[in-house]
DNA sequence: ATTATTTCACACCTATCGTTCAGTTATGGA
DNA sequence: TCCATAACTGAACGATAGGTGTGAAATAAT
């Protein structure tokens, strides 16, 4: 009992051994990079060791395999979209200003292959329940957010206080996610910026 | 040759030879249904057999693998669709009544896992260029038809003449496929409805 | 009934999947 | 310097992937 107490309490501190030759951070941004193009299904282990450089047994050991890794690059994408999404959706005061910032912020770099979120929701029957919980709780939280600022706007008098908010919510939330699969047949950015001009018409 | 040229001809008489046991429609059918729920990498041939009941062997010859079998099935899916879509949106006379029409008649059934077309096109990388660029020729097919209404709308005096109908018709096309991806996290069709009268809104 | 032809069932192929094990190397404290 | 510990390497694990060969079963013309 008490060496394992001992040996718990002492296991942080590195007090002897072999260093790590790589960075976990960096490792799961590859692995992450991966499963985005990829899909989970479509990514293998000897792709992953090759990426990142580190060896299966390495792999599996630090992020419990394939299953393990992909959760976690998950929630590092996912930890990074709920951050894009509250930069802008979040920011003081709440209302239309944020709506449009956030639609004028969105870019399809080049290589552009969806959205790790959304790619991850369609692949439900492959993904743990955990995964896809993760990726559905990012959804809600965005549309949530949008309806935020949705209801601020009522309030201010921006929008019209007949206006039902949450169907306007659940559209954007759509649109964001539309948009992630036009832009897998043309990622343009000024197209989207059209699109995104027409669905704001309806917040005027 | 000219053994060859008859055995050529005459093929596609059966003459003689054991009958096959299974209707390749309905077999189709079956491939569709798993590769729409668990896409293309995630469908084994194992429960391609164990679900259409045709042998491995068979399933080869018939159709030429799962890569064969995939774009079969695919194709009877995107065929499905395209027809889904003519029927509301090629209607005479074309107008924003179709497109209301369209946003109407969609139906999430239960257990929805999506629109295979939208799967395809987030699943790229994992399937043939052929099965990819179907999947996007059908989706750029339902933008032109949202298209074309909104221009006769817009002849008929239905839309304001300044509007921006290929902005529009992008923007239609992605709320279509928005819906589909906001129907997997929740598929009521009522609230479906509520999205899709908020953005038919931008067409009064 | 015989026979040519086609399909079917079973088992087997190679390749690769994700996972794991010994054996070796590197590190920090005694 | 030696040792206890942790991490790395390469090979190999069993399971299963998709694809295939062989012989039996079924069919229609002879």
């Amino acid at each position: 009992m008490i060496n394992l107490a001992l040996s718990h309490s002492t296991r942080d501190i590195r007090l002897m051994g072999r260093r790590k030759s790589y960075d976990r951070d960096e490792v799961l941004v590859k692995a992450m990079e991966l499963f985005w193009a990829k899909g989970f299904e479509g990514t293998h282990l000897s792709e992953l060791v090759e990426v990142t450089g580190v060896n299966r047994f390495g792999l599996y050991g630090e992020f419990g395999g394939k299953e393990g890794l992909f959760q976690q690059a998950l929630d590092l994408y996912l930890q990074g979209t709920l951050s894009a999404y509250r930069e802008t959706l979040d920011a003081k005061p709440h209302g239309l200003g944020n709506i449009q910032e956030y639609f004028r912020r969105l870019s399809y770099g080049d290589a552009y292959h969806g959205c790790l979120m959304i790619n991850t929701l369609t692949e439900q029957d492959n993904v743990t329940s955990d995964a896809f919980s993760a990726a559905r709780e990012v959804y809600c939280e965005a549309r949530n957010l949008f309806l935020k600022n949705l209801q601020e706007a009522q309030a201010a008098g921006e929008l019209a206080p007949d206006r039902d908010v949450d169907a306007l919510a659940n559209l954007l939330s759509t649109v964001d996610s539309g948009l992630s699969i036009h832009g897998i047949v043309s990622p343009s950015d000024s197209e989207k910026d059209a699109i995104a001009a027409q669905v704001l018409r309806l917040l005027d």
